[in-house]
DNA sequence: CGCTGGATTGAGTCCGGTCAAGCCTTGTGG
DNA sequence: CCACAAGGCTTGACCGGACTCAATCCAGCG
């Protein structure tokens, strides 16, 4: 892990942006390495640059779920009291701009910084709360179809890259690898989607993907 | 549904809720009624003052997911952009206090009020995360287990009385009426909790619920 | 007392997990 | 440039936990 001021300017979106360039850290990981772990004190904010990154929580015995995917422009680590629940690791190599909570709060009466951050955690329990429908009554299939709809559409392109592996995608909709690899192939022979490699697909047909994700 | 201003003071907590008495609108719900339907217009924001609420998210074809069990105290309709993602329904006759957003915003730039609001999502959040890793990642006897836990937890006293049926119960735990009807047999035959009826149960030996919830 | 709706119990099935090979890609060193 | 090793992905055979369907059971109540 290296670090570094940042006194360059955002190249991306709003307000908070702005907000954490002024007073955040610019810090790179490598793919893999850890960015905050579970149980540690929570006294930072993070905001995606570039790259992926993942959030996990680990049962006693070793079974994992991850938490979600961040992406740029993407904040975590707000969704915490004193100490982080979920660990953040780097899934590429990547860069994060990271800001201490009490320079927040030093800045907060703003007022406009609060309403974001209130807005970010807001747009997270969505998520949270899709991800809890999708795990409690979701099959396989639906599963992994809703999973890679998802992707293609915050992707928004044709061509999508998944910067995660099986595993993660198992550990994320609860499933095992074997069993989401059957559904891709599966999803594959019902020319659905098209894999080229094991993480890049595009999507050839669209109405029976959102069938299929109910 | 009946409703009338509430100008009785509040016999509870925090903040917010005295907020709410000077804002809010009292309403009382019968058992089984809809407090707010999925898919409406959110221009409103509950506290339940008595009783007990389910949130539901319904599936098309009718698989129901329950997202969580509210009591007095708790605030409901948070979670929400402009649509309610769930609805809300009375498990119990009971008594809720509603506020306007509008008149939230109003008050607000008092600040207290935003924090708290803040805070309640936050709070809303991490349960939603727990219950997201046992969705994703424990077994139909853990899941029960925790449940039982997580209900004796919050009532704190020795004997506890479920304010939901099997069927909520399932739907909460994304398994089937019959499995948890087998695990709550399971549980008793092994000696950790007793049910006196099927609504209304101690826990017997904590160490071992607490093991089994992992 | 019988009715009604929720809860329990049982038998059988199936989806997804487990275990074990193989395959394919990637990268490294000869 | 090829050989080989390593890790991730896929595939197959089998197993088991949770679901399905159906039959009771039981408590509350008219």
């Amino acid at each position: 892990m290296t670090l570094a001021y940042s006194p360059d300017t955002a190249p991306t979106a709003p307000p908070i942006d702005n907000l954490m360039d002024r007073v955040g850290l610019r810090m790179t990981f490598a793919k893999g390495e850890e960015i905050f772990g579970q149980d540690e004190e929570a006294d930072m904010i993070h905001s995606v640059v570039s790259g992926a990154v993942r959030t996990t929580r680990l049962l006693s015995d070793g079974r994992r779920q991850i938490g979600d995917f961040y992406y740029p422009g993407d904040i975590i680590g707000l969704e915490i009291g004193d100490i982080y629940r979920f660990s953040a690791e780097a899934l590429s190599d990547c860069v994060v701009r990271v800001v201490k909570r009490s320079s927040l709060n030093a800045l907060s009466g703003e007022g406009s910084l609060d309403r974001t951050l209130w807005e970010a955690t807001r747009r997270e329990l969505e998520r949270t709360q899709e991800h809890l429908l999708m795990l409690g009554r979701k099959s396989a299939c639906e599963k992994v179809a809703s999973f890679l709809m998802d992707v293609a559409h915050r992707v928004g392109s044709e061509d999508v890259s998944l910067p995660m592996g099986r595993q993660d995608m198992a550990d994320y909709l609860g499933l095992t690898i074997e069993t989401v690899s059957r559904m891709v192939t599966q999803l594959q022979g019902s020319r659905i989607v098209e894999f080229a490699t094991s993480r890049q697909f595009r999507v050839t047909r669209w109405p029976a993907l959102e069938r299929l994700a109910a």
